[in-house]
DNA sequence: CCAACATATGAATATATGTTCATATGTTGA
DNA sequence: TCAACATATGAACATATATTCATATGTTGG
């Protein structure tokens, strides 16, 4: 077993820097979102303009279900809003976080390698 | 069935602008890291220092094994590096990209209310 | 080299999650 | 109101993932 190295004093003080639990958690989930091929596939074409499920379906080769389902979680997480257009939903980024966060991402996975500060 | 709404030509273009699967892929494997409570709370106690693995299970109140299985996803991920020293592995965050991507997912969920443009 | 410690890792288990299928809901035009 | 369309949703299934347990690896001091 063996408490490992645990510094008391330090656990302590990192706890009381450590945010609020259920914050973290939505943080997790808000990542969480971000964190699926089809989702961020969604996002990505979303980042152009707002359209309808049928389209995102074709253009990402997928079942309007599936789809579906996700703009669903999409939704639900705040990350996309949605208006009804006659028979069909336009769906569109709900806000510029959304952007923002994909395209830090973006940079990141770009820029592929570590920049080596420190 | 129906094809839903399908604009053949929009879609087309749609799929166009849509950046390589293997990146979007990768986007997605990146945020994933960020989209669980237990390495949210890792990266976020590293925000403040390098930790032995020790230190950080014990400030988040689980088993060492759990913390030590998640710092290799985020250690191959690219999220973190580490150095040992003497028995213990100093863990910290790669660079500053996964803090930026930590601090601006934490501005939305605080700001918590759509800023309502558009 | 050996004992004690710190971390890593493989296997097993429980749970979460994504997609599909079938069908329900809601909208439009005749 | 009815038929056709676009989207939403529940259930079922398959897969992915997180944690635990047991144990292996690697380091230090005697």
């Amino acid at each position: 077993m063996s408490e490992c190295c645990v510094h008391p004093e330090k656990t302590e003080e990192i706890k009381g820097q450590l945010p609020d639990s259920c914050q973290l958690f939505d943080l997790a989930e808000l990542f969480k979102m971000f964190g699926d091929s089809t989702r961020i596939k969604i996002i990505s074409v979303l980042t152009h303009r707002e359209l309808c499920v049928g389209d995102i379906a074709a253009a990402l080769d997928m079942g309007q279900s599936a789809i579906s389902h996700q703009l669903r979680l999409l939704r639900q997480s705040g990350l996309v809003r949605c208006k009804r257009q006659g028979k069909t939903m336009l769906y569109a980024l709900a806000d510029s976080h959304v952007q923002d966060i994909y395209r830090i991402g973006w940079e990141h996975i770009t820029e592929s390698e570590g920049d080596g500060n420190a």
